[in-house]
DNA sequence: ACAAGCCATCGACGATTGTCTATGCGTCGT
DNA sequence: ACGACGCATAGACAATCGTCGATGGCTTGT
């Protein structure tokens, strides 16, 4: 992203020029936050970001006290933005981390999870 | 956080115990997630973050195509979330990010910006 | 004193979101 | 074959959100 200067002096009536910022990161990158951006969603993701074991659904309608649906709803919503994997096993669906991801968004996870 | 195990083999009508997620870090953290969810405000961050000279609310007007009210009502947010502070110079507001970040929310927008 | 500029606030509006209940589909034990 | 279980989907509803136009308060140049 290009740097540009802001004036040392304001005018009236003249904007100045900011930093430019890149929109298709921004689309793609608020898109990521927005979907880390409600409790339930991302306590789902750090405990699959330290769980060992794949998890199933029902194991967080135990702890976070939310209907089954509304699990399975954010779920789905942490696998539509390729943050999460599953497995079907019989009864269960095994949910896991994409083992894919790209590095700079396993940095970004790293970097939120342990903070 | 602890680290629960969870079982090799599954039973029926039992749910397993998943890793333990502090739920005040993550009613914080989501909070700054959801405030940085939005396009918008992203890139008003990220501009902020780039920028050496503090920044006005017509500044981005200008370049983000949105009306004035919009923009300022953005830019409250991020106050509101301990992202940015502003100073009043006359007849301009000028806004930039705190200097007093806490580091591990420096260091998250640090990667962020940087992706 | 006045007009112009910068900005915050207000009220309104449609769109999106988080949650629920109800339901249906597939899979296993018995 | 049947019932219990795990899960997804659908439909509904209140709450929140992003945006706008209108307005009013300050500040400054003339």
């Amino acid at each position: 992203m290009a740097m540009k200067e802001l004036p040392m002096v304001r005018q009236r009536g003249t904007c100045c020029a900011l930093p430019e910022v890149d929109q298709k990161w921004a689309e793609e990158r608020s898109g990521l936050l927005k979907t880390l951006g409600d409790p339930t969603r991302l306590t789902m993701l750090a405990a699959l970001w330290k769980a060992r074991q794949p998890v199933c659904i029902c194991d967080f309608t135990d702890d976070l006290e939310l209907s089954q649906p509304t699990i399975s709803h954010h779920m789905s919503k942490l696998k539509e933005a390729g943050l999460v994997e599953s497995e079907k096993d019989g009864i269960w669906i095994y949910y896991r981390l994409r083992h894919d991801l790209a590095p700079v968004t396993r940095r970004l996870l790293a970097q939120l999870v342990e903070s």
